[in-house]
DNA sequence: CACTAAACGAGACGGTACGTCGAGTCTTGGA
DNA sequence: TCCAAGACTCGACGTACCGTCTCGTTTAGTG
């Protein structure tokens, strides 16, 4: 009270034993594990929890849900996103970034995403987390790029940045949802180009 | 078979009461009366049933899975889609047709898509159904126009028709199923003469 | 038609498919095999559906609760109870009565009854069947006993046949539940005299 | 000892924290209190622990099981028990007895008896502990009289004092915990002269 | 007076059983 | 043989307590 310093401090934090950090883990862990193996639709919290020798209370008292769960074990796998930044040339990293993403969707990734969004249909709080944590993240640096690419010239500067995004991004998540025809070498190497032509010439 | 009498009355007919065309209506009628309230994922069998004043087992008698049923029920009620047709000019055409997409893609018919192709990223059956039954439905319209684009030479004769289909419905399912922005007017307006460009212009 | 018989009769029964009487067995079944080798409190529903091959839901479609099932159950096997029957002397029928009682309340049966008396402390819907289907059952004959006794002059008149058969059970029972002293033979013995003096005798 | 006592006190007690009387206190009274108003079977440690603003460990640091507790709640209101002590004649030592039990055992606190016999049907060791500590300390003062009686010769010698202490608390146990009948006045009028007539005469 | 060690409140932990719900199958009587 | 009805087995659901544990804090007695 004296000079008004923080005194006691008194501790902000909760009483009672904390949450176990490697329960947490663990249930990550065997969640991103089933994923691997199983479709996320036929995931159990009760598997879940006999997997990561956990109790069901405490899975749900860490998550709301499977979804959640599931959100938060599939961007722990692909939190490791690595960045080939070579920022010389707009058009050359949007292409990059296509690639990568093509990539990136192909195989397990591409299709536990696929479930995610799928889940999201009937789900439209998993919908918002796909997009906030994993969406935006992957999409927004291709927004820089096509901001850049307008500042520079490179790109039409009437284009809405909204629909350049979903002209460049729009292809390849139709194909891994509707999946008619497959993310092959074929799709990455004629995509970007095609889609650049639409992003760099002004609408007559 | 051993005494070859055809006998009484040949009957190519199957014995036993008939199945009953009035059942299948009701359940058809009331499963599309469910999706218009509730989302797919919610409804039950047991509910169609009881709404359509019908046993389980004579749901099943007639389709596999709820799946196969909820398509059957929307591809009823997406029966009438009405051709334009407007054979003058191929562009102009796959202009209607892109904007006729977004139209019938917008409100509760476009939820419904998207959570029959949410359904069917955990039940493979109910994509392969959706794309033979409704997804190429929609789209071989545009590849023939496609076709004829790249004959009269509108549309440049080296782009891959599947990939010109992913350029013009791709960004349209990415907004539907993803959701980051909506199938407005403004998206509608712009996204057809965009689009038109990575079609026509050949790649340098 | 013909004679305008009752014709329709239009049957009372519900419809559906009915009940499985083989079901509803099997579960009564598996219970009294449980309740031989557990005590009542420690058996569980599921324990019941698995040892049944039942699913949980068919037990609750027949019993509200696990106590009401264990009551059938007990009373399925308790069942066959044999009438010793010698009318000639009411004291003589009554002391039968009594060495019968006891015999039945010694071993797994008495233990089974004690404990579901101790259920019903906490649920008065189970002392009220254990009363009415049990309890009624073994105490009638004797009530009758008493009442024949009391005209013809070998009970006393004025004695209250409640409280009469309060004499008689009561430490029978008491044994049973408080379990300070075994309901042994010496007990057996003993009892039935003392109780009749009781009996007899007028109250000064 | 008193003067002179060992030095430096001669250290029996234990080091650390002493355990908290009154967390004790808090428990058993919060135990009393739930015991109250809802039946022993719905009390939980954890509904002690909120109510006592105790930890769920303190309780189970001062006993082992929930019924453990409850008896030492259950007894310490029950403590308080006159003793009419009219030690003039047995016989009528013998009535005010039993009348006190009756007596007691009507209202609330025969309840709880009957729920922690009912709990000791499925714990033998609350079975145990509640004949020690509650119902011998009941029962005594009777075996003394009727021993005291045979002395006498107000009661038949060859009755076994056992069997008397039955004869008669076993009505009363039996309608408090069967409840077929009240505790009510008649019966407690009746009983005892009519009991008292099976201990005082012999058996022919 | 500071140190030590146990008890304290709180509440998360791994479990078990609960009672409900929906899926897909089976079994009635009637059409 | 199909129909409506609904009971069937199965298994996941999310909740409630269990009895134990792990925190940070408190409190007595010792050093």
């Amino acid at each position: 009270m004296a000079s008004g310093e923080a005194e006691k401090v008194s501790q902000n934090r909760k009483p009672g034993r904390p949450r176990s950090e490697q329960a947490h883990q663990a249930i990550l862990c065997a969640t991103a594990e089933l994923m691997e193996t199983m479709p996320v639709r036929t995931i159990t919290i009760g598997g879940i929890a006999k997997a990561a020798g956990v109790g069901k209370p405490t899975i749900y008292r860490w998550w709301d849900s499977k979804c959640a769960l599931v959100m938060d074990a599939f961007l722990e796998r692909m939190g490791s996103q690595k960045q080939s930044g070579r920022p010389n040339n707009t058009i050359e990293a949007l292409t990059d970034q296509l690639n990568q993403t093509i990539a990136q969707l192909r195989g397990r990734d591409g299709k536990i995403v696929a479930e995610i969004i799928g889940e999201g249909q009937s789900d439209a709080h998993v919908l918002d987390e796909f997009r906030q944590r994993f969406f935006n993240l992957l999409q927004n640096p291709a927004r820089t790029l096509i901001q850049q690419g307008k500042d520079d010239g490179q790109i039409d500067q009437s284009l809405d940045t909204d629909l350049a995004l979903d002209l460049i991004f729009g292809p390849i998540y139709y194909r891994l949802l509707v999946g008619h025809q497959p993310l092959d070498d074929s799709f990455s190497r004629a995509l970007p180009d095609r889609v650049l032509i639409a992003l760099q010439a002004p609408v007559p």
